[in-house]
DNA sequence: ATAAAGTTTGCAATCCGGTTGCAAATGTTT
DNA sequence: AAACATTTGCAACCGGATTGCAAACTTTAT
């Protein structure tokens, strides 16, 4: 992806593309699925933990990044779709195995709504099936 | 709630009831809705947090208890239905305010299923919606 | 261009929830 | 009551998340 590209994506939802921000901008969509503080810093290890941290924080609050909640004990982040703002009906279901430890993004399983009690403003949603995954199942 | 019904309710998935153990049965009966090992630790002052720890991830492997990953970064914990044995399609949807920080838990609303990917196999889920609470939307 | 003001970054330290090793206390068995 | 097993508390540790602070860098105003 081109650095104007991404540089426009940021400046549109209204960050300063600095040189850290596009290259965690071009790590995380070049990793797909959900990946962890972690695993940016092993993948970026010219970039402090903290300066990763600072820019997923920062992309959280502009809406460029959702965080998901599987059982690993570590947050998780995964780009949000393309252009549009991550709402929460594009939101999708993701599987954790107990296993091996791996987090799958099921794109097109959309998360089915509920609803809530009247007076709860929800703003995010979290579908997470925590089992055994395919190749897991196969391997024993 | 009497010893000699919580013994028995101990007993019957295994568990030696101990008196600690009766007490965290007890506590976790009392405090309606999820509760994090900080709170369990603060109601419990005479307790060590490790007998805590121990006594809660002894009664999750006897399905006692199941737990919910909502987004404050400490895992909660909740009674099983009555008697059953915990299983996914008893499992309810959870609240999380991000305001007040407060988990809720809406035992009426059922996870909806979705379907997985052959192969996998499912053995929990979690549903947390996260949002602005009622009681914090007035109070703003 | 340069000084002043604001922003971003890296380092180091800290926080905090979760978890474990170990020895003392308690309970169980014979 | 001796031998053994289980449970508990203490203290320490771990690892992910988070922050204070000063240095580097950008932007703005002069």
């Amino acid at each position: 992806m081109e650095n104007t590209v991404i540089e426009s994506r940021l400046q549109k939802k209204g960050v300063k593309p600095t040189a850290n921000r596009i290259t965690v901008f071009r790590t995380l969509s070049e990793m797909q699925g959900p990946v962890s503080l972690s695993d940016l810093e092993d993948r970026l290890p010219t970039l402090d933990r903290s300066s990763i941290f600072r820019t997923l924080t920062l992309f959280l609050e502009h809406h460029l990044l959702h965080s998901i909640e599987d059982g690993s004990g570590s947050l998780k982040y995964e780009m949000c779709g393309n252009d549009d703002d991550c709402s929460i009906d594009d939101m999708h279901v993701h599987f954790h195995c107990e296993v091996c430890g791996k987090t799958y993004c099921f794109e097109d399983l959309h998360i089915p709504s509920v609803d809530l009690p009247s007076g709860f403003i929800p703003r995010s949603v979290n579908y997470v099936v925590k089992g055994i995954c395919d190749s897991c199942k196969n391997k024993q």
